[in-house]
DNA sequence: CTGAAAGCGCTTACAG
DNA sequence: CTGAAAGCGCTTACAG
């Protein structure tokens, strides 16, 4: 900018308004500066202005993995509020370890990024609490933060899990499974409890051995019907089942291509990750305004597709 | 940091010296120091020091959508990469537009970043030039560039038609059928010179119809075998053909989940565009050393999947 | 071992 | 309409 503004013959402060298309410049001059823009290929280092600015125009987002189609939603639909106020996404991901969590979180904030996005780990998370103090907005999405008080955008997972069980009693089934990944997560927890509700609603005792089953103890297991706890248990139960799949109803939670592919076709709870990513984004966006609110806990719905 | 310093009754040099572990401070001093870090939260403005020192740390990504998994697997190999080498990655994604490419590209030069890594949407990306030639260190990846010099790190695109038309040809298959997308990108020429030197080694002249289906022209069509020109396609063909399914035998680009549970299963071709990822991570991290050396083109292999 | 000054590339707050 | 000075939060190159 000092190269443009000697070549110009201006002062720097006349290339800066220039630049920024500020008023009170001669065409003339004006001209004269464009040119030496255009001869020296000068271009505004944005990370410079920033750092007067005050602020750095950026987010961060935080995922265990894109390769999971549903985080890969949520990504996309932080990114479009994103484009939409001027914001430059930093990413990283954890494969759900927790000090990857924590080393990008933090190096993310030396950045000074203006706000957070966090599909967190399981653990603790008060690593946090020092940075949200000190103005780092912060929204977790898909899963709650553990000890720490934030914002945070959930699928409706146990209204979910009451829909695809009601779905499956209202079809005739009494010994409905459930199969879930890691029995101590929060998805279990919820998918557990609308499971139950949905029991409890119809009258039905449930057996534990419905409760506990895993892909490996599967066939022939005493069930007619089975809610999977996420797409590869759905997928491992199909594996499991093969020719049984016919007697026993399935399904899954988080819809998949292909799902109505397969013979029968799977039935599967399902729920829109890009307007988590939204919800995420336009939240953080009221808080970099200046919002000051209690943390909340917005639900997005989670609905049963029924293929047959 | 100033305020470190006041507070410790130090000078700012003292205290950068502490935080960046610099020796020539006496224990007592790194100590006082170290407190007042403590008591005023204190954490470095990354950026500040990134401006100073020249570099940024910074890679920036560009890909149509991460919900595509293959382009979620290239993130993952270049993340890890760049976790090795202490950069911190920008991603954006074009959904295949043009401009917001271009747009991505230059907001992220004008952060300074040192390399790009861009999945190319089709047309001209000749506004790169003078990115590249102020040093912009930039890999291509999946999809070649056009009009403009710099690496490209590609699946070998080309012998992944041969070998899995030559299986087909091996099975038995004389009628094989071809369904591409855009008729006049990148892949389906890579893919149609494939398909052509098995069909001509084989001495079989390919019928023009063959390789003009569509997916709403492939029920009845006069084939008794077809290869799919990427996951999309493998999907609209098994559901145009349902029940003739068992009749045609499909092999798709791109593996997918479900590829076996479908019935007959579904033969792919595959490479890992992990290492698509990485090696252009790598190849970037090298430029970034200095390495000159005119641009290159890095073919990964394609292979066959067989499922039956 | 410690520090005062200059500077990275820009903007802000004034003054002319 | 135009510009000289100070400063964002750090590091670099010296000097003591």
């Amino acid at each position: 900018m000092k190269d443009v503004a000697s070549r110009a013959g201006v002062a720097l402060k006349t290339v800066s308004r220039v630049v920024n298309g500020e008023p009170g410049v001669t065409p003339e001059t004006a001209r004269r500066v464009q040119g030496a823009i255009e001869d020296l290929g000068f271009r505004r280092n944005e990370s410079a202005r920033l750092l007067r600015t005050g602020r750095t125009a950026t987010l961060g987002f935080i995922a265990d993995t894109w390769i999971d189609p549903d985080q890969a939603a949520v990504y996309r639909g932080l990114e479009s509020i994103a484009r939409e106020q001027g914001y430059l996404l930093f990413t990283g991901s954890t494969d759900r370890d927790p000090d990857r969590e924590e080393r990008l979180a933090l190096a993310m904030c030396a950045r000074r990024v203006d706000g957070l996005v966090i599909i967190p780990t399981p653990g603790s998370h008060d690593y946090l609490v020092s940075e949200i103090e000190a103005g780092v907005a912060t929204v977790f999405a898909l899963r709650p933060p553990e000890l720490v008080q934030a914002d945070a955008v959930l699928p409706d997972e146990r209204g979910g899990a009451r829909a695809g069980t009601g779905h499956l009693i209202a079809r005739g089934h009494r010994e409905i499974g459930l199969l879930l990944a890691e029995p101590g997560s929060y998805r279990s927890r919820q998918l557990r409890a609308g499971y139950a509700e949905a029991m409890t609603a119809a009258g039905i005792t449930a057996d534990p051995a419905w409760t506990s089953l895993k892909p490996g103890t599967l066939a022939g297991a005493p069930v007619t019907a089975l809610l999977c706890g996420d797409q590869a248990l759905t997928r491992a139960a199909l594996r499991a089942l093969g020719d049984e799949h016919s007697r026993v109803a399935v399904v899954g939670f988080g819809d998949f291509e292909f799902a109505d592919l397969l013979s029968p076709p799977v039935s599967v709870l399902s729920y829109d990750p890009v307007l988590i990513g939204r919800t995420a984004g336009e939240l953080l966006i009221r808080r970099l305004a200046g919002e000051e609110a209690p943390p909340r806990r917005i639900e997005v719905p989670v609905r049963l597709v029924e293929r047959r």
